[in-house]
DNA sequence: ACCCTTATGCCAACACGGTTGACCTTATAG
DNA sequence: CTATAAGGTCAACCGTGTTGGCATAAGGGT
């Protein structure tokens, strides 16, 4: 039966649910982010965010082709809060260092809802302007197309995989966080030097580092890439180092 | 009932199932790694690896706490694997390349484990001595402690972080992967060069390298990255460009 | 101001998922 | 040889996404 979803511009009649509230994509969507921060990951399903909007679960499927479409709109306006809290308009490597840090912190905040996105493509309009500003940015700054789309698919997935890693660790239950948090005070940091050497040496330094994201690292990192790039493009001809082939690893949608 | 699982030491009665199959810990695992292969990666469902056993779903419960646990005993597995698989010996670069590209693969050839386990720190043997490789990597190669720890942290989480997001993908279901990869040909084909002309300009060449991993190229720049730590504490005495500072985003446990 | 079309909410039902309690069988300890 | 309990099987429970059929009211056409 909803082989047809009525897309939202097109939708006139707006009858209230059974317990008065009028459904949109939008509410729907909103709704979901409650339901995720209140119930967990898994705890987004057809019949709570039914119940949470007061409707049944199967007017749902009038404005989503199926949960899986529902996720991906969810996906969406993640992108679009990262989006609007961003403003560019200095240096291509500030810019795309606040828009990554944004982006991954915008997940951050709503950690279920990261780890069910993250990995997904939505192609709704708000990723597709993220996208666009990216590859501005990047072409912008002088790099040829191939150069530019080969570090905007480096970028984007890095800043989604570690928004999906930091926010599966703050999704666990506190305990399980907590005990994960303290495994390098206790497990790590009582290794014998002599099986362990390296990890005895620097116990201390692991302990402090690893319960925060390594994201500002590896960006970092990734824009000196990009510098690198663009320092060598400009004055010779091509290249730069490392066997950076298109040879793909792995079937990615991403 | 299963509240008791009996630790495979200590088990003695091996009653044969009714197809004469006769079951342990090994086999359900590798049982459940060809279901995983051969039904596509959502297939690995309690009745259809019973069925794959020749005996009854709730045969499962008497080895393993739940489908959560039978996963975590693939995901141990997997790490054995890709400790197993991999030789070091040349020089530090080709070393951390091949093992991150190790980690990967091995994680991407099964993507439920991969999801599941990726952003957890197990303290298990296994990945204690992944850990003791890779910070001897860096420290063999005249890292200095601080710079070690902070590529360490880079590499593993970095490495770990990819591996759970295009596992995310690989996850989904058929036709939902299928969608996604051909999001890129048709919906950001079709975008308007007037509206979206960065994207127009490089459609071709996001359709063709989207749908692989951008993990190798990321490694790639990192490598990079550290090779231009290395020069610049062996000639000079200290630091690298960038606000690296240790002021962590989010809160992490891996 | 009316009516008629149809968008849209609701209900009941289906197939499939993990999980469990009760039962029965048989391998092994004593 | 027997008693015990490990372990396989069966049937059932509950929760999941999803759909076909039906009821109703919104709002444009007259």
């Amino acid at each position: 039966m909803p082989k047809k979803v009525v897309p939202e511009e097109a939708r006139r009649r707006r009858r209230p649910t059974r317990q008065g509230a009028v459904l949109s994509e939008d509410l729907i969507v909103q709704t979901a982010l409650r339901v995720l921060r209140e119930h967990g990951t898994a705890g987004l399903t057809a019949r709570r965010l039914g119940a949470a909007l007061g409707a049944d679960p199967s007017a749902l499927y009038r404005y989503f082709a199926g949960m899986d479409d529902l996720a991906r709109a969810v996906g969406n306006e993640l992108m679009g809060r990262a989006l609007d809290g961003w403003s560019g308009g200095r240096d291509w490597r500030a810019d795309l260092r606040s828009l990554g840090l944004a982006l991954h912190s915008c997940y951050l905040a709503h950690p279920q809802a990261a780890v069910l996105t993250a990995s997904r493509v939505s192609g709704r309009p708000r990723e597709i302007a993220v996208d666009e500003v990216i590859l501005g940015l990047l072409r912008g700054a002088g790099l040829s197309d191939p150069a530019a789309v080969r570090f905007y698919h480096a970028f984007i997935d890095l800043t989604l995989a570690f928004a999906a890693l930091d926010a599966g660790a703050l999704a666990l239950p506190d305990d399980a966080r907590r005990a994960d948090e303290e495994m390098w005070a206790s497990t790590y940091a009582r290794l014998p030097a002599a099986s362990h050497p390296n990890i005895a040496a620097t116990a201390d330094r692991l302990a402090a580092r690893m319960p925060h994201s390594a994201y500002p690292v590896v960006l970092d990192t990734l824009l000196d890439g990009i510098a690198a790039e663009l320092a060598a493009s400009g004055s010779s001809g091509r290249r730069r180092s490392g066997p950076h082939g298109g040879s793909g690893v792995g079937i990615r949608s991403r």
